[in-house]
DNA sequence: AATCTACATTATAATAATTCTAAACTATTG
DNA sequence: CAATAGTTTAGAATTATTATAATGTAGATT
């Protein structure tokens, strides 16, 4: 999503009405430089210090659902525990920093392209993710 | 874990006391032609299912996290709702069915080497896994 | 073999993440 | 501007997982 742009065209051109709440959202999470990646109680936090109305949990569980179902986010399954979303919502590769607990976009450039030999019959690939965990490399580790 | 090792050996080695549970588990778990993806409900089923004794749920996690700990286990993170434990613990890649929500082990020969461009100061690599999301093709989507 | 001690198991309670519910609300349609 | 279909909300319910504290057991020490 562009960033000047105009969220009510932009929700109504899915189907989701602009409410004042997926509005709200949307500037929260798109009307920046760069696409990031969050978990539902960090975007809990943002909308709550940043915005002087409160917004309901179950609303954001609602929104980010419907927001990820019309191609507005992404999930990402890194860590069992946690759902993670990206606002970056095309197919890319990522780092996960296992020491922080940080994820780190790939672009295109980091990855040479993956090869994939084998062929399910009667399936189609959707999207071909790689997925480096990293960590601190200061002492030998086997 | 070899078919027919001595379980109480293998727990020794890596310093779990072989308890009559972890043995337990070994067998559902170890016993087998080929290696499996279970869930924790996947497993207390089939323990319940075997074995005429009963096992604490509580039992079962702390096992699979011991197991997990010492490398008899592997997690895969697909999923956000549910964790998923793998029987093959080597680095290896996944196909999803998207449509089934199956998840298939790929061997080396399924893909070429994923070639890493990009470099982290101080941070070493400790995984590289690819995700291969799949789903029926009968119909053209876009 | 009896005893000791650290580690394990257990049932249950607690916590955390997410989903459900049903009433109140609001954007859109006519 | 009334009807209605979709949305928000607080709180309850559900689900997955972890913590607790009492009891049990493996392996070491006598």
């Amino acid at each position: 999503m562009p960033k000047n742009c105009n969220f009510i065209e932009k929700l109504r051109e899915v189907g989701l009405r602009p409410t004042k709440q997926r509005i709200k959202m949307c500037e929260v999470l798109y009307n920046r430089e760069k696409t990031f990646h969050f978990t539902i109680n960090d975007l809990v936090k943002m909308i709550s210090e940043k915005m002087n109305e409160k917004i309901s949990l179950a609303t954001v569980y609602n929104t980010v659902h419907a927001f990820e179902k019309k191609g507005y986010l992404k999930e990402i399954s890194i860590d069992s525990h946690k759902s993670y979303f990206d606002t970056n919502t095309s197919a890319h590769h990522h780092f996960f920093d296992e020491d922080t607990h940080e994820l780190i976009d790939c672009d295109d450039n980091d990855i040479d392209p993956v090869n994939i030999k084998k062929n399910i019959t009667g399936k189609k690939i959707n999207s071909v993710e790689v997925l480096v965990r990293i960590a601190s490399d200061n002492q030998t580790q086997k």
